[in-house]
DNA sequence: TAAGTTGTTCGGGG
DNA sequence: CCCCCGAACAACTT
């Protein structure tokens, strides 16, 4: 289910509890829990594909990965891997890989790259593509979460048909004014999935995500899992430039 | 119905 | 020691 857009829909509906007491924390997962006892919770944010549970000394990441979920107030017949109790209700996730990181979020993760905060900055996206990314196919690196964080593959794949790059064109090869056009294009993509997420439109909205033909002029597409990411990719060759 | 998936980490082998 | 690959995770949809 999650890709950046998704974790801050869901993020922003757990707002009720911010700045309310953890009375416990539960869940089979491995973290060690003990801290979460009789304490505020400051604030819940998001960075990528995180949920940022954020307390005086520490805060709480909570990854859904491919299968993960939550809930509010609500259970599921499987246990919860994590859940927050408060005196007010409960958050309860589903398949998640948690873990507590001393000090604050922001000098863990570099908000900048992030393509839902305002703090992102698409210069200085360019300017780590261009210097460190330069080898790395630009399918690969779109969906690196040290390059643009909250990218997931179905972002991957309707960016760069949207921006009519190949996945394959390697990072050095596009000129600049193209790569610029496809982090402003990713960036609008990103608030379209929000969007979409409210009505459960994502797939069927998506212009070739999923789809057998192109909508422009009805090419079959190139389905195949591709890059060192491995993932499911679809190219229409004919609107797509491969840069070389 | 069984295969496929909006994701990441870990560890083994080369 | 580094890179690449596959396994593991474990739930829901089609």
């Amino acid at each position: 289910m999650p890709e950046g857009p998704t974790i801050l829909f869901q993020k922003n509906k757990l707002q009720r509890f911010k700045g309310k007491i953890v009375s416990e924390a539960s869940g089979y997962g491995e973290m060690d829990k003990s801290a979460l006892h009789n304490i505020k919770l400051m604030d819940i944010d998001a960075f990528g594909k995180y949920f940022l549970f954020i307390f005086k000394d520490f805060f709480v990441t909570v990854h859904l990965g491919l299968f993960g979920s939550v809930l509010v107030n609500d259970r599921k017949k499987v246990n919860a891997s994590f859940a927050l109790h408060f005196a007010e209700g409960e958050i309860n996730f589903y398949v998640t890989k948690t873990k507590l990181i001393e000090g604050r979020p922001q000098d863990h993760f570099n908000y900048k790259v992030d393509i839902l905060k305002p703090e992102f900055d698409a210069a200085f996206v360019l300017n780590e593509l261009q210097t460190k990314y330069g080898d790395e196919a630009i399918g690969d690196a779109v969906i690196d979460q040290h390059v643009m964080a909250g990218v997931g593959n179905i972002i991957r794949v309707e960016s760069l048909y949207r921006s009519k790059i190949d996945p394959r064109s390697l990072v050095k090869d596009i000129p600049e004014k193209k790569l610029v056009f496809l982090i402003k294009t990713t960036l609008m993509y990103a608030q379209e999935f929000l969007a979409l997420t409210k009505t459960k439109g994502v797939k069927t909205e998506a212009l070739v995500y999923g789809k057998k033909t192109c909508p422009i002029d009805k090419t079959e597409l190139l389905v195949e899992v591709m890059g060192k990411v491995k993932r499911k990719t679809y190219v229409c060759e004919k609107c797509q430039k491969l840069y070389k």
